[in-house]
DNA sequence: CGTCCTATTGGACTAAGGTCCAATATACAG
DNA sequence: CTGTATATTGGACCTTAGTCCAATAGGACG
């Protein structure tokens, strides 16, 4: 009830930079000694850190994690590979940046772990500037991308609490369309179409056509064959 | 003379999408033997070849390529390597997709070429289909590249066939500010603000705000400290 | 059946944008 | 100095967009 009306205020109250992002390090290798050491060294750097034992181990606890978070995911383990681990990863839409460390890596695997994405691909023994400095460089683009995320997220949940008649409205709008060819598009009036339009610019929380048009192109709405 | 009251026809006709583009490739190796093997293969795929002996003589000669092209570069040659040629067309603005190919690489050689946008690292001997595939993927990326690079320069072109002021007025028009808002920040009148807002439609080919929007967000002009 | 939501439309205005014609002032190049 | 490009402004008018108030119709839900 009045889920529709009310979204305007609700979006704006929801644009929450209250993150005090802990920036958490994910540790996955298979040698306990390496855990400990690795561990170590990044909480040395003020990052918190959590250490699996396989990937299995980190796919089962870390479902979801919260604030901003990198992984740190040695290449050859008994059982997920670490490469089979970025795969999972990201056909589970879970991405995260990640540091792959390896003691007996080869070039066609780093090459294709860099391909997949992966920020660096270190080889053991790892030198202590070099991953912290990826960790870093992974923590950054974590932040990046999960500030993106949150963003395109809000304009999604303005997007849904359009009415079917108000996504169409706005699709044209953003066209360029005038009310009246727009009307003459969807057989109605123009009259009509003005209604549905202020309720499209009020519930996307916009006053001008220039921030609706960049609304829309942050997610999915192009004019496509319109016209 | 006239140049600017012209622009919006010139810009329309010179969206020329009339490129017979050759698709080449250029291969770079020290090696004659591999030269001759490689340019052979590649040929025998349907693509047109250009050898050079050395990163230097590639510079020399290839300075400007017209249609989608990309680069087979060995990275182990006297003199300039295939690394540096890589980060000098980079700091030249000249970027090539580029595939490397070695026979004495590592992995820490491979992660940069693969950080710096290299399309793929490939170990001598190199498989046919292997080296194929990273070409055909290389010419796609380049032919991508090739049409947004023309579209922000068109869109460019009719930007400086703006003058200052029009400029100004565009600014703050994509920010979705009003015309009597635009003009109490520029210090004149509404009025005026018309005119050269009139312009701006005029010059950069659009007739809506919501075209106007995606140029200006395709190139720099986005609402900064306006306002 | 009554209520809420959605989609629709009308009327009456106000405001903003766009167009045409015309004119002035200034800076710069030939 | 003279002509051109640029920036500016006025007036008259028309088209669009936006706003307020009001009302109807169909569907979903309890």
């Amino acid at each position: 009830m009045m889920k529709h009306m009310n979204s305007v205020a609700m979006v704006k109250s929801a644009s929450s930079p209250s993150l005090a992002a802990p920036s958490s390090v994910f540790l996955v290798d298979d040698d306990a000694s390496v855990r400990r050491a690795l561990a170590r060294l990044i909480k040395s750097a003020g990052h918190s850190v959590q250490t699996f034992a396989s990937a299995r181990e980190f796919l089962d606890t870390q479902a979801g994690g919260d604030g901003a978070a990198c992984l740190v995911l040695d290449v050859r383990m008994p059982g997920v590979t670490g490469i089979d681990l970025q795969r999972e990863l990201q056909t589970l839409n879970r991405d995260v940046p990640i540091v792959f460390i390896t003691g007996h890596g080869d070039i066609p695997m780093s090459v294709k772990a860099m391909k997949a994405g992966a920020v660096d691909f270190l080889q053991k023994p790892v030198k202590d500037k070099d991953l912290l400095k990826a960790i870093e460089q992974s923590l950054a683009q974590a932040a990046r991308d999960q500030s993106r995320r949150a963003e395109i997220d809000q304009i999604q949940k303005r997007v849904e609490s359009l009415t079917p008649r108000e996504l169409e409205v706005m699709a044209l709008v953003v066209t360029g369309m005038l009310n009246k060819q727009i009307a003459f598009k969807l057989g109605t009036v123009e009259k009509t179409i003005k209604v549905h339009r202020a309720r499209v610019m009020a519930k996307m929380g916009v006053d001008s056509i220039a921030e609706l048009v960049r609304l829309t192109e942050k997610i999915n709405i192009h004019p496509a064959q319109n016209q």
